[in-house]
DNA sequence: GATTAGCACTCGCCGGGTCAGAGTGCTAAC
DNA sequence: GTTAGCACTCTGACCCGGCGAGTGCTAATC
């Protein structure tokens, strides 16, 4: 059987109808509302045949019909209309990076709750995966006798740092030749390089220079830790439970309770995204399968073009695709820019 | 009428059975499961007293019965069983400070995270006010030609800091100079005093010293800002889901939206939580009107005497009290303990 | 006088039966 | 190829009666 431009306009109709009315369309509502010059007897055929074809089901005998993956799928990439954001959209969009944001971590959870908020679902976000970044610079800044504070800086302008004790007779020179020394020795590797072994092992290079270096190294080795972690933010998770595919408790608890897997939930949107534009996965073309009868648009966001990190939204199948597509790839954009205000690739001072 | 022994064994029977069973309970129950030597008929007017004297409610005539706030109120004051954290429960617990934990934020996050679990109702944290707490000191350290960190540390030891762009010509001298002036200028006020206000008439008093100052005076006030800002954590929101009292999605769906909400729920943890001690606020003692279906049980810890966070946790007005006070009574000692390890103001180094 | 056994009564819950509505597939006519 | 008409199917809402749990009251008992 082929699928004819009719097929598609009918395809098409059906998709936007229900993506609206959650409900098993019926042929007369399509012949009705969507004017195809077509009755509903003609269209109840041509439903007939792109339910044989995989592009709609139904849910059981004498029932309306309902767009499948495959459906869906073709919705996507050939039959949705495009959703061009209004300038109130906008606005909202925007409002994103009105409040005052100085790290990373707040404005990836400012994006996440204004994207949910917008688009009724859920939306997430990952830290970029900074381990294979390159450590810029590390400083030890005395902060009052017996405590300094050590600081590494990434490539990318990210700082992370650690407060330790050291010994009384601590001369702030002493911690000068320190700090040259490690920036001597770890400057420019990468924190996976740089990790807790290696420093182990510089520590017997340099001979144990008394109780000082001790505490610095650990410290050096803790902002090298956090730099590795990467954290994870989800917003309007409970938006879900306005859409009646989560109108049965269990299937709400269950989706709800995945959320709360982050580890899990963080994998499948690494691994959903591409490098480059936006992903959309459709029920069961999703690896994790708790999230089959559910729809992930995923987006990846760069910080200085090394380390990736990814915003994403999830919901049920039948989703407003033409709606979140557009209004994440403005959100990404819009992190994009922040980020580069943020860690001072731009010309604009703070 | 009076509240003898007899009503009140009665009366912690009923609630001990309701908290365990979710259904109302009867007389039956009450003479057959707890061995009082009466019979159910006796128990019946008894509980036909209780409810009188306003301890217990009938949900409909020919219903058994359920504990009313009073009641509730009566049975934590009063009545109830200590809870003994047992070796497994306390392994449990401390969970929450044996990964590695290298920030507040983090270790709230961890803690409520345990909390949520192993009560199974929803936790939250937020971090200690330190709007009131004082500069100990501010530095700026170049970081490569053109960028400087500005660090301000506050009496407890917390860290903030913020990237700032700087002209290329400014040299370490003339940074360390102008980290001594701010520090002799705002060392020991508190934040509140340090405003935007206070930083932008010291930047008039020096007078415009170039293009030096002006960058770093920003980063200062962003430090401030940060400092004063409080966040939130909320774990194992989703819990509810599993108690009865939530099976009606609506009000699931409700209980969830205010956890959304964080400036009330904000609100509602700081003004519940006594200053010392385990607070328990029952259904109508609450303030705030949307919870007034549930508990809420918060605790404050310190941050070097002055900053009080709060810790709290969040369920059904049938909740096992004794398990919830017990538990967050260790969790916050934990949380204590952990804090001063971070800050140092222990001996051991980290 | 307190306690208890007995009994009539109340109420929510559950399962089965009925019915209307929406939608289909098929056939025959256009 | 398209459409009108019709018989058929399935779901969901509604009603109804029976069951079980629990009560309050009364009268008998300790």
């Amino acid at each position: 059987m082929i699928m004819d431009d009719r097929k598609k306009r009918i395809l098409q109709a059906i998709i936007d109808d229900y993506i609206d009315k959650a409900e098993p369309i019926g042929s007369r509502t399509i012949a009705r509302k969507y004017e195809l010059g077509l009755s509903s007897a003609t269209i109840r055929n041509e439903m007939a045949d792109l339910e044989e074809m995989g592009y709609l089901a139904q849910p059981h005998t004498s029932a309306g019909r309902v767009p499948s993956d495959k459906g869906y799928r073709l919705y996507v990439d050939k039959l949705m209309p495009t959703h061009d954001l209004n300038r109130e959209e906008i606005r909202e969009l925007n409002s994103a990076t009105e409040d005052r944001v100085y790290e990373l971590s707040q404005l990836l959870r400012h994006a996440t709750a204004v994207l949910s908020n917008f688009t009724k679902y859920t939306s997430m976000a990952v830290t970029p995966k900074l381990r294979s970044s390159t450590i810029k610079a590390i400083q030890v800044v005395p902060i009052e006798a017996g405590k300094a504070l050590v600081i590494v800086v990434n490539n990318a302008g990210i700082v992370k740092n650690s407060l330790i004790k050291v010994s009384e007779q601590a001369t702030s020179e002493m911690l000068g030749r320190i700090t040259n020394l490690l920036n001597d020795k770890l400057a420019g590797l990468t924190f996976e390089q740089a990790d807790t072994e290696r420093i182990k092992t510089l520590a017997r290079e340099i001979g144990v220079t008394g109780d000082i270096l001790t505490p610095i190294l650990n410290g050096t080795a803790e902002c090298m830790y956090q730099m590795g972690d990467h954290e994870m933010y989800v917003e309007g998770s409970t938006n879900i439970l306005g859409h009646p595919e989560f109108k049965d408790m269990d299937k709400a608890r269950q989706f709800l309770s995945l959320l709360d897997e982050k580890t899990s939930i963080c994998k499948a949107l690494s691994d959903s995204a591409r490098p480059v534009g936006i992903t959309v996965r459709i029920g069961s073309e999703n690896e994790l399968c708790s999230i089959r009868d559910c729809s992930l648009v995923t987006v990846n966001y760069n910080v200085a073009d090394t380390m990736v990190g990814t915003i994403g939204i999830i919901g049920p199948t039948r989703m407003e695709y033409s709606k979140v597509i557009s209004s994440i790839g403005y959100m990404k954009k819009l992190v994009c820019e922040e980020i580069n205000r943020l860690l001072g690739h731009e010309h604009e001072s703070v």
